[in-house]
DNA sequence: TCTTATTCAGACTCATTTGTCTGATTCTAA
DNA sequence: TTAGAATCAGACAAATGAGTCTGAATAAGA
């Protein structure tokens, strides 16, 4: 059971953020990432081919290949990788599920979930990779010693 | 796809509030509340199986009996509900999916995220399903509409 | 007591999502 | 130009969750 997002989706954040920590313009193979992030490979590759339609990642076939942001980090943010795999769906559905939830028709939640969906959908529009950097740069160092230690 | 609960839940919370907004102690069948609900009566009959599980709904076999209210709406919390079907796993997951997200290791959204999950959590716990009863009344009186008119 | 209506419980099927595999393609370097 | 190394892309398989079915149990009412 995942939070609000995807697996997919999850692992699009996570990739892309990686490769936001790393040096513009290094490639790195799906091997690369899924070693940093502990998943499998192929679904690494699958992700990426995702954002590599919508022009987040970039790709290059052949040897010395890879992954690679490329859009500058200034110009992107978490949203655009949500709404990449995901789409923006759960930010217009009921959050108790009830059909033909609205302003006239509130469910008893509407408002206070309104404004917490509100606020959620800022807090992954707000910050671009660029200012996110410091933070992203320091939890995906954390990560390698998660590993080196298991 | 779902906002943050399974359909499971989704049901079992939609159910339960269907049950708060009627006389107490009045029985309803699957199939009354899988009407009102416009859901699969059988659907309905498993999600409200687990919750009498956890005795906040009870239920009487053979004729003329159903589901009701085992509990006082003064007693019953929408987190309840959560935690009887779903459990409480998403308010400790990273949202990000990170591995050993926490204070000393935050992902980058860890502080805004964890203020909005708290504030979910509070949204299902702070009020009963008593003091919700006026707007659960109103969301189900206008449920019957939609139905009337499809 | 007997019939009928109804729930309960768990097995089952179906759909969606997650994860894996393979062949074709592409690039590099000798 | 050719061989090798690596990715891409889409088909495939597995796992999970959603939804359905059936038979046994139970209670009400005739």
């Amino acid at each position: 059971m995942t939070v609000i997002f995807s697996k997919k989706c999850e692992l699009g954040l996570q990739a892309v953020l990686f490769l936001s920590a790393q040096k513009a313009g290094k490639k790195f193979s799906a091997s690369d990432i899924s070693k940093e992030l502990d998943v499998p490979r192929e679904f690494v590759s699958k992700v990426l081919q995702t954002l590599t339609g919508s022009g987040i990642v970039g790709s290059q076939k052949g040897k010395s290949g890879g992954f690679f942001l490329d859009k500058s980090p200034e110009d992107v943010r978490l949203i655009d990788i949500v709404m990449a795999i995901d789409g923006l769906e759960i930010f217009h559905k009921c959050v108790l599920g009830f059909k033909g939830c609205s302003v006239s028709e509130p469910c008893p939640v509407h408002n206070k979930w309104g404004k917490l969906r509100d606020e959620t959908y800022k807090m992954l529009s707000e910050e671009t990779l660029a200012e996110l950097r410091d933070k992203t740069v320091n939890k995906i160092n954390s990560l390698k010693d998660l590993t080196s230690i298991s």
